[in-house]
DNA sequence: CCTACCGATCGGTAGG
DNA sequence: CCTACCGATCGGTAGG
């Protein structure tokens, strides 16, 4: 078996188109809709045939689970990441609630936004997303709670982990990166909103 | 011409099943999403057979235009009916939120859900739901202003109207009526993350 | 991954 | 508002 100093050709390729497949799938079911986009939209957006996106996954629906899964996995990487060492809880939330406005409005995977079409998915595939969200909201919620014993919670009423959510996701509605407003002020804002 | 007790069955019987078609489209666009809702699934709806809603309607993208005009319009009575005659701006504030949490999540409507399709509309049809749109956030910007002026606001940071819409928003993506939280005790929850 | 294709479905229309 | 229909498009497949 020689060194071959390139990658080998055909299972490296295969990863790279699958990647472009999802990247741009996603962009385009955020965009439009999962409704609204066709097979035929990703494939040319990636330059292939109208045939070809259904060699890297077996139906439209598969395409839109592996972008959502993938999708999440990368921002609950990034929100670990973000958060690790932060000992001090407040600390710890701002810089949670940072990853996760960038999570939805710098990466290229939109993961959060292309939670609103689990409806487009059938039983099975909602319940797969339903466990690698829960993950990501867990980690949420274990910080919120430290906060709420410490008596640092403006409110510990229950829906806290759920209004700042709303808060932050619904940016993607209306965030422009030349807006007046960078990500770092919009988390304090947010942030200021919930600690005492 | 003789005083005929029934409306005229010609035009009110029109109205009314322009209506059904509305509210069950509407229905179905928040469910399924506009790609994913065919004109067929509206028909079979109300009980009509898949050329006829063509008759009440142009196209498909001229009902939804009709359907978040008219339920942005009935949301911006109710809110100014709830918000009607209250001085005090706290007070008022918290009538406006329960008001848009009623419009979310009790009507038969769902306009501010709808919003998330206005992608699937053209440039022209974009404006005038903006117009409609704008002055329902005009009612919002007025109170949150005067609170502002007289200190009451927690924080009168720049987004503070668009992180509360978020807030609000979101709560059809994860409200229950059978669940353990009353439109009440949420509304309470955001008015007081808000006051200072 | 392309070519060539299929069956199904879709938005919309004509004519009554 | 129904009947009957059309052209276009869509998700997906067979065979290479």
């Amino acid at each position: 078996m020689p060194a071959d100093r390139k990658p080998r050709q055909g299972l490296a390729a295969d990863a790279n188109r699958r990647e472009d497949l999802l990247r741009e799938a996603a962009r385009l079911f955020v965009e439009k809709g999962f409704g609204a986009t066709t097979t035929r939209d990703i494939a040319e957006a990636v330059g292939m045939r109208s045939g070809s996106p259904f060699y890297h996954f077996r139906s439209k629906q598969e395409l839109l689970k592996a972008a959502m899964i993938e999708g999440l996995e990368a921002g609950y990487r990034r929100l670990q990441a973000a958060s690790a060492g932060l000992a001090d809880p407040a600390q710890r939330l701002r810089a949670m609630i940072r990853a996760h406005l960038g999570n939805l409005l710098e990466g290229s995977c939109h993961a959060p936004m292309l939670l609103y079409e689990t409806r487009s998915l059938d039983a099975p595939a909602r319940a797969e997303i339903a466990a690698v969200s829960d993950r990501y909201q867990q980690m949420w919620q274990t910080t919120l709670d430290e906060l709420a014993v410490a008596g640092r919670l403006r409110s510990s009423a229950g829906p806290l982990r759920l209004l700042l959510f709303g808060m932050l996701n619904w940016t993607t509605q209306w965030y422009r990166p030349d807006g007046g407003l960078s990500l770092d002020e919009i988390a304090d804002a947010a942030a200021s909103l919930l600690l005492a």
